[in-house]
RNA sequence: UGGACCAUGGUGUAAUGGUAACACUACAGGUUUUGGUUCUGUCAUUAUGGGUUCGAGUCCCGUUGGUCCAACCA
């Protein structure tokens, strides 16, 4: 008997090396057994979709593996942040799916990162330097030379510990002190070469208003931040692989620190005791999303839209997730293509055309199918009666299905007008058509897609420029569609759109900003042969054609009416979405993705 | 010219010392009331030279190429 088939083969799931180091750290009981991680925006700017994949595998592995993931602004520079950016940051998180555990700040732990400082410089491991940022830049040395102790590097305990405090009282001019952690200026590595702990700044922060006046650097913030909150495993992209070493080192001395009694205003779960090696947060890198034709720097995109080059951050054309999502993206789409690209530690540049294939793919699914025409000519159908019209069902997705495989119907249709005149695509009709043109011509069979089967009996052109003006058609009554009549053989079907039961409709069709692979090394590159900057650096390698608006098409009535961000297809054309500034009087709509064409082939 | 990291089809990923696999792209063809969808087929001396091993994409050494590190940014 064939009942008792080969077992089905279990598909090994392969998981990415972060997700296996995940697994394994639970599997030998670290941090006892606890999964923890974070997402760490600085809230300075919109997130893109460079984010995204840090937010897919940031909750996602928390997800996977039954831990929690923090969402913590990561707001230690109070000259570049603000409060505008937190709403935007955690809308757009949320748009994605995901769920945070703690909506935490790096400014909730202040207090405690200058207790620890202080610490610091009581055990002699830190202290102020009062040179100027020059000195100290030169005494840094570079990769290839070690740098040279700072004069202050040995000064009294005591005298750093009234400095620090000085620092943070307002009275001290910005850059005239730092606070340096004593490391070693010799090292390889040029994050040991004494780095700086904090920072004046004098300035007012937006959520901890007046009280600090001297903050704390990244390097000085991060992982002590990971470490107060639990976090298990600090996952981050490769370009702070450098940084990793002075991550553990300063977790060391945190762990140390409190071992000497110090205390925490937060709430920190790592055990003071037990073995540092079980009890610690770890940091972990990924290699960072690069993207062809497309450029991911928040300075370059802040460039375009104070250039005006794009009308915003929200731009469809932008790689923000606000100006993806008002392209069309659905959430789905972007996982999907996060997913396909993978995670490892290979510096990788990505093909747009996977983004797009993840968006069709998610998106066939997902759209209703409406009719639009974005170059209209006019059809008239010489054979049915003046000012008759009918009502015509068709299917708002066919890829909704029952089990044998048939269209539902059910709650997957709208209606349509046909009459005598219609739209059609001016590229589906041609005079002289060639051998593989298989739409509309002169005594030819077309079908009308979900009406009738047309014939061509003819056409005018305008006398001068020969621009075809209307077209004649006679239509077979017998050949409606979901009638006997309608199962005929014929190449070509075409969408249309009933003159009268139509409405105008802007439609913004989209290309690609840039025209060369790699604009953010080509636009470095023009800057240091041509001696410019910024947008003049820029101008070359942008795409004339990136946003072509089209103010003469038509849409069904029923689809002008839909909300904003509906996912439409504009049957045999393309993806489209329903613009925010879209109105029932004035419909507009966004280019998704073009559907796959394979005309002329 | 210091240190760290990386290299598998056109692109991205998989193969956890044992048959180089998958997705996308491209091309060719079948089905189709979307030139869509779907289905089938085609596309690799694993950068390179050695070594270890019965056996290497995987381990070791060299070479070449690439990325990152010298902000009072994160």
């Amino acid at each position: 008997m064939s009942t008792s088939e080969a077992p089905v083969e279990e598909k090994k799931e392969s998981l990415n090396f972060i997700e296996q180091i995940v697994k394994d750290d639970l599997a030998a009981g670290k941090n006892g057994g606890r999964l923890q991680t974070r997402f760490p925006p600085e809230p300075n700017g919109y997130l893109h979709i460079g984010h995204a994949k840090a937010i897919a595998m940031d909750f996602g592995v928390a997800e996977k593996f039954g831990g929690v993931c923090n969402l913590r602004m990561d707001d230690t520079n109070p000259q570049k942040e603000d409060t505008e950016y937190v709403e935007a940051i955690k809308r757009d998180i949320e748009w994605l799916g995901f769920k945070w555990g703690k909506l935490v700040y790096a400014s909730d732990y202040f207090q405690d990162l200058w207790d620890f400082a202080v610490w610091c410089i009581k055990t002699g491991k830190a202290y102020v330097d009062e040179q100027t940022s020059e000195e100290i830049a030169a005494q840094k040395g570079t990769p290839t030379t070690p740098g040279t102790n700072s004069p202050f590097r040995d000064r009294p305990i005591e005298e750093s510990l009234s400095l620090f405090e000085q620092m943070n009282s307002g009275n001290i001019e910005p850059g005239k002190m730092v606070l340096r952690a004593k490391i070693d200026m010799a090292s390889s590595n040029m994050h040991f070469r004494d780095p700086f702990m904090y920072r004046v700044l004098n300035m007012d922060h937006w959520r901890t208003g007046n009280k600090w006046n001297a903050y704390p650097m990244y390097d000085f913030t991060h992982g002590q931040c990971d470490y107060l909150e639990g976090v298990t495993h600090s996952i981050c992209t490769l370009e702070f692989v450098s940084h990793r070493e002075l991550y553990d080192l300063f977790v060391t001395w945190m762990k140390q620190w409190r071992a000497e009694g110090g205390k925490t205003t937060v709430d920190c779960e790592v055990p003071i005791d037990g073995d540092i090696e079980d009890n610690r947060s770890r940091q972990f890198e990924f290699n960072k999303l690069n993207l062809n034709y497309t450029l991911m720097s928040k300075r370059n995109l802040l460039i375009l839209t104070k250039e005006g080059v794009v009308n915003g951050w929200d731009d469809p054309r932008m790689p923000t997730l606000c100006g993806i999502r008002r392209r069309g993206y659905s959430p789905e789409s972007i996982l999907r293509f996060i997913d396909s690209i993978g995670y490892t530690t290979f510096d990788a540049l990505n093909d747009i055309k996977l983004m797009e294939a993840a968006a069709r793919a998610d998106l066939n699914d997902r759209a209703t199918r409406i009719s639009a025409v974005i170059d209209p000519v006019k059809v008239i159908i010489t054979n049915y009666p003046e000012g008759q019209s009918e009502e015509l069902e068709v299917i708002n997705n066919p890829q909704l299905v029952d089990a044998e495989g048939n269209v539902i119907t059910e709650g997957n249709t709208h209606t349509i007008t046909f009459s005598r005149e219609l739209w059609i695509e001016r590229e589906d009709f041609k005079a002289e058509p060639d051998k593989k043109f298989f739409r509309m011509y002169p005594g030819k069979e077309t079908r009308l897609k979900s009406a009738y089967i047309v014939n061509c009996t003819g056409f005018k052109a305008n006398e001068e420029t020969g621009e075809v003006e209307e077209i004649y058609c006679t239509y077979d009554p017998d050949s409606k569609a979901g009638t006997e009549g309608a199962n005929r053989k014929v190449k070509g079907t075409i969408h249309w759109l009933s003159c009268e039961h139509c409405v105008p409709a802007e439609v913004r069709n989209y290309e690609c900003l840039w025209t060369c692979e790699n604009p953010r090394d080509a636009i470095k590159q023009y800057e240091k042969e041509n001696g410019v900057r910024g947008i003049d650096a820029m101008r070359p390698f942008l795409n004339p054609n990136s946003l072509n608006v089209n103010r003469n098409a038509y849409v069904e009535k029923w689809a002008a009416e839909l909300p904003a961000l509906t996912y439409l297809q504009f049957q045999r054309i393309g993806y489209y979405n329903v613009d925010p500034d879209s109105t029932p009087a004035h419909p507009v709509f966004n280019s998704t993705v073009g559907l796959k064409d394979s005309k002329g082939k």
